[in-house]
Parts: C-alpha cells; sequence; structure tokens
DNA sequence: GCACTTGATCGTACAGCGTACGAGTGAATC
DNA sequence: GATTCACTCGTACGCTGTACGATCAAGTGC
C-alpha cells in the first residue's frame, strides 16, 4: 500500500525507465504532476480531472502516476496546496498590523478566486505546509499587534473562517448572467417570501471585493486590543 | 430532458404503478427519497451516497429514481436543504438583537455539524427555500437593529461567510484522537517553521463551540451600529 | 561479462459509477 | 375497447479509481 517513492525523490536522474514515450518527453515528476493537475482543474474543473486525462497530459500511462502519488486525493490536496504558494515580504512589513493582516487575507482569497475549483478542496484534511505557513503568518502578525492571549486563538480562526467563507460563498453565489437574470425574475416572484433580501438586492449586488474589505474591517474592529 | 415530473407531486396518490415489490413498500416520492438520502449520507458519507444504492434501500430500480430528480446533483442540493430546515420561533425574539443573530448563527453552524458531509457541498449554486429563509431572517434581524444601509450586505455577508468558513474549517481541522496525536508529533517537529502556531495550541484546541462564540461577538462588535 | 537489485513505467482487469434509452405496467379517461 | 398518463425498471455505454503483475533500464557486486 502507499507509494513506493519516498517522500522526496531520488537523487540522480538515473535516465529514464521502461517507456518507450516521443523520445524526449520529459520524465514523471511530482513537480510536473501536481503542476498539470492545476492545469487541467483551471481548464476543465473539478470533475475534469481524472487519473487517465491527466496521465494522458504527462504523456504516461495512467498507473504510472501511482508511483509519485499514493491516491487522487493526494493529488488533490497537493493541488491545493500549491496553488496557496506565497512569498512572505509580499504581504507584511506595513506600517499598521490590520493592513497586513488585510494584506495577508486578500492575497489569500485572490489566490483561491483564481482557481475557483479550490474551494471545493477546502472541507477536507489538508494541512499542506503553504497553508501551515499563512496560518503561521497571521498568527505572528496579531500575536505581535498585542491581542491579548485569551482572545488570539479565537481571533485567528475568526478571520480564517472568515475567508474560508467568503471564498466558498462566492463560489455558490457567483451568478452568471443567465443565472441573474433568472434570480432576478425568481427573486421578484418570490419578494413575498424574502422581502429584505429583496429591498436590499442582496444576492444581486457583485462588489464582492468591497464586501470583502469591509467585513474584514468590522472583523477586526472586534479583535484590535483596546486600549 | 429533466425530469418529467412537474415540481409539485400529483394530487391523487393513484394506486402504485408496475412495480411488483415486496407488496406493502411505499411508493416512491421525492420526501421518500430526499429522507434516505440523508441516512445513507449521515451513515457512509459523502462517498457512500450512490444512485443504486440510494435506490436499493428503497426497495426501487435505480433508474426509477430519475423519474422524481433530474440527476444525483439535484439529490445533492435537496439533502442540503431539507437539513437546514428551521422554525423561525426557535432563533428570533429574543430582548437583543444581537441575541437572535447569535441564536440563529448558532443554530445553523449546529444543523451542519449534525451533518458533517454538508460542508462539502456548500460551495455548490445551492439556494433552496431553507438557506434562502435563513438568509432573510438574519437580513431582516440586523436591518431592524438599526445597521446603516450603507453597511448591511456587508454586514450580512460578513457573518454568513463567517458561518460558512467555521463548519467548513471545522471540517478539515477537526482531528481525531489518532490525527491529534500525530499532528502533536508532527508539530513539535515543526515547531521552528511555525513556532506561534505551536505555542499558541492552535491546533490543538478543541473548544470549537466557544471559538465560535467569541469570533460572532468580535464581528458583531464591528457591525454593531454606533450611537 | 554476468547475476541481481532498484527505480520507474505501463497493460490488463475489476468493480462500481451516473444515466440514456426504451420497454413495460396498471389505473384513469374517453 | 382504445388511448393516454404516471410511473417503474432492465440493459447498456462509457467512464471512473486502482490492485496486480509484467517489464525494462540503469546501477551494483562479483
Amino acid at each position: 500500500m502507499a507509494a513506493k517513492r519516498s517522500s522526496v525523490a531520488g537523487k540522480r536522474p538515473r535516465r529514464t525507465g521502461a517507456s518507450p514515450r516521443s523520445a524526449q518527453e520529459p520524465p514523471l515528476s511530482l513537480e510536473r504532476i501536481v503542476a498539470t493537475a492545476v492545469e487541467l482543474l483551471d481548464t476543465h474543473g473539478i470533475d475534469g480531472l481524472s487519473m487517465r486525462r491527466l496521465a494522458d497530459r504527462l504523456g504516461a500511462g495512467a498507473m504510472s502516476l501511482y508511483w509519485h502519488v499514493d491516491s487522487k486525493e493526494k493529488v488533490f490536496d497537493l493541488a491545493l496546496d500549491s496553488v496557496l504558494a506565497y512569498r512572505e515580504s509580499q504581504t507584511a512589513g506595513f506600517q499598521d498590523w490590520r493592513e497586513d493582516v488585510v494584506h495577508m487575507l486578500e492575497d489569500w482569497r485572490a489566490c483561491m478566486q483564481r482557481h475557483p475549483w479550490s474551494a471545493s478542496l477546502l472541507p477536507r484534511r489538508a494541512l499542506g505546509p503553504n497553508i501551515l505557513g499563512r496560518l503561521e503568518q497571521l498568527s505572528k502578525t496579531l500575536s505581535e499587534a498585542g491581542v491579548a492571549d485569551a482572545d488570539l486563538n479565537a481571533g485567528i480562526w475568526s478571520l480564517w473562517n472568515y475567508v474560508m467563507g467568503a471564498t466558498v460563498t462566492r463560489g455558490s453565489f457567483d451568478l452568471s448572467d443567465d443565472d441573474r437574470a433568472a434570480a432576478q425574475r425568481r427573486l421578484t416572484d418570490l419578494s413575498r417570501l424574502y422581502p429584505t433580501i429583496e429591498r436590499s438586492r442582496l444576492l444581486l449586488d457583485d462588489d464582492w471585493d468591497g464586501a470583502f474589505r469591509k467585513g474584514l474591517d468590522f472583523l477586526l474592529d472586534g479583535i484590535a486590543p483596546r486600549p
């Protein structure tokens, strides 16, 4: 069971194995597999990724993937974490800790927005290095800002939850133009049932970025250490 | 295409059709299908629901389901919304609007916690009546509490996102005892990489309810109308 | 040069999936 | 008695993830 390969790739390239492939096709590697999986996910969505398709794109046989990877699940986990790579310098070091947090979380959200399938992968137990790294960064920033120890974990989690929720919600509520028209019609029909929603145009408003920022401010108002 | 049945069930029961089933087996109905799907999801998880299995449990042939339901996707949508049924009276009418909101959102979260598979279904475009109803209730409460119009939608979304995120996060971070031990070990190993996380025991803390409540308070602090 | 191990690839096969299609059934209606 | 309607279901197709074992190239020990 499990892959035969140890977690790290062998050092020497060891000229490619049995494959009589198109001669100069590069050999399989975890990196190539993950990168191609992301490609496939981006273009064909979460149902468009199958092991056979993935292997095809790599010019390999389907079962060859399993030497590098335990299972399809693992491919998903790796794809998710790979998409969340980050450079610390980009998102920290401003004057204000609030600004730091906003940058970090907006960047996180932007990453996931670029790869809409990633939201579907969130409810899985995947703590890759990038996810943990971002958590650490957030945690450190809040801690240094002077948030009380008793509030620290709750603060981290609430920010975290907020970002997760925003990306998940966006996936389910961001409507295509057709959907929008249909929703408009349906909502008008149903304005008796949902008058407040209808009046505020909650479902039709599409300033997601603005709303995200505003909600973040609400949250930070509550988290900020009291004088 | 699509189901031949119109959205509402026929009025007369019209004694059961061709099926030579075990005689007094009740006939198929949308309600029975959805209820059984939820059962199956609860016991076997999201991958445990297949149309064949579902039909088996109902004492029917697999293809019979498709007269009542467009596709498996639809079953998911219906199952999700059915689990989110609510009674308005249970979650509103307290003195304080904040208390109302807390009750509503804690109830929402509890519903989803009872059916862990529901978190995986969130990133889909499913606006069932129960989801919309709860949104409406939240929206109305905030509006009546005097939240400024300009802040209203952002407030609703941020609360919404927070709850969504909390249920999704819980799914991915709530560890079994074995996991917990492994994480403990791994985290200690990696405490160089993630010192702040390690020190705050962020991943080991399991007072989810408390943290949820606390984060909600942070958010409500920010949303509350200023005097 | 030869046997053997190791790293990597792949073909075949299996069980299961969602569902298109069309046939079949009994009751209601004309 | 013929027709229509509401509903059920068997078969079949193309697809899925992956277990198993065969295969081959390069490296190692003699």
